[in-house]
DNA sequence: AATCCGGGGAT
DNA sequence: ATCCCAGGATT
């Protein structure tokens, strides 16, 4: 399993900037925090532009929060920004400006949790460590455990399974977590795998028993999206990202239908720390 | 364990 | 119109 996978993968590997061998350890992190829940394709443009402006922790934790968030753009979840802005201040502080390559350590910055600790650890050091995202979590429970996708969360047992197929070795552990994800992203996708291009297919148990329909399909709950808070609070976060100076509150009567849902928001927005009110009683991005 | 938190492209 | 995406923090 783990020997075809990385065969395969040497192969197949995309090439993206960040698996460069000139790539730094910050420049993985940063491409590991942008691709929480954002797609390759969105994130390589901005990582490009980020990596340019802010080549070191020191440089991005030198950078003023709001610019930060406007670097940001479009790619969601801007308290993702703003704690990769935290992170880097972390780094300066506890680590000298450098990025530690221990678990621990990792896990302990803000916007690290246990599947960027582990990312970063193989990726930006070629250290053993156990890698389960989205991608891994479907080919496991395709391959091994014979259904169609993962349990909505992480079960314990799916950790023992992902921890006993990595292997021994950093490189090789290394390896099988760049492939295994990989294989998840190209071949074992979640809607129309391509079992003709898989490397294991023949040893898959969910094609052995002919693919049966996930089982749990039919309480998994989609987010909603029209008319939330987040629709709203994105809306305003975009409106202050093309503005060049604080936004009043009558131009952002169009972030939703609702003004005291507008309201909401920004207070949320300003808790979170992502949106601040000048003197005037204007909207802003954070100020130092 | 359940919720909240963006946004866009593919189907 | 629905699904999915290299998740984390909070409760």
């Amino acid at each position: 399993m783990v020997g075809r996978v990385t065969a395969w993968f040497d192969d197949a590997a995309r090439d993206l900037p960040w698996r460069r061998t000139d790539c730094t350890p910050w420049g993985v992190l940063v491409s590991e925090v942008m691709l929480q829940q954002t797609p390759v394709v969105r994130v390589e443009p901005v990582w490009r532009e980020w990596l340019r402006r802010w080549p070191t922790p020191s440089d991005l934790a030198a950078a003023p929060a709001a610019e930060v968030l406007r670097a940001w753009g479009r790619l969601g979840y801007p308290r993702r920004a703003l704690r990769l802005h935290q992170c880097a201040g972390a780094i300066v502080e506890r680590h000298d400006g450098a990025v530690p390559d221990d678990e621990a350590a990792l896990r302990a910055l803000p916007g690290i949790g246990e599947y960027t600790a582990a990312a970063v650890r193989a990726f930006a050091f070629g250290r053993r460590s156990v890698v389960v995202d989205t991608n891994v979590r479907r080919v496991l429970a395709r391959t091994l455990a014979g259904t169609a996708l993962a349990a909505p969360s992480p079960t314990a047992a799916e950790r023992d399974l992902a921890t006993a197929v990595v292997p021994d070795d950093d490189g090789a552990a290394a390896r099988w977590a760049a492939a295994s994800m990989e294989l998840g992203a190209l071949v074992c996708t979640a809607r129309a795998p391509r079992c003709h291009a898989c490397p294991v297919a023949d040893l898959c148990a969910w094609r052995a028993t002919g693919h049966p329909p996930d089982e749990l399909a039919h309480r998994r709950r989609t987010q909603a999206w029209h008319g939330t808070d987040r629709q709203v609070r994105g809306r305003v976060m975009a409106a202050l990202r093309v503005a060049d100076e604080p936004v009043a509150r009558a131009l952002l009567a169009d972030s939703g239908p609702d003004p005291a849902q507008v309201d909401r928001c920004l207070a949320g927005l300003i808790e979170d720390g992502l949106v601040e009110q000048d003197d005037a009683g204007c909207y802003r991005f954070p100020t130092p």
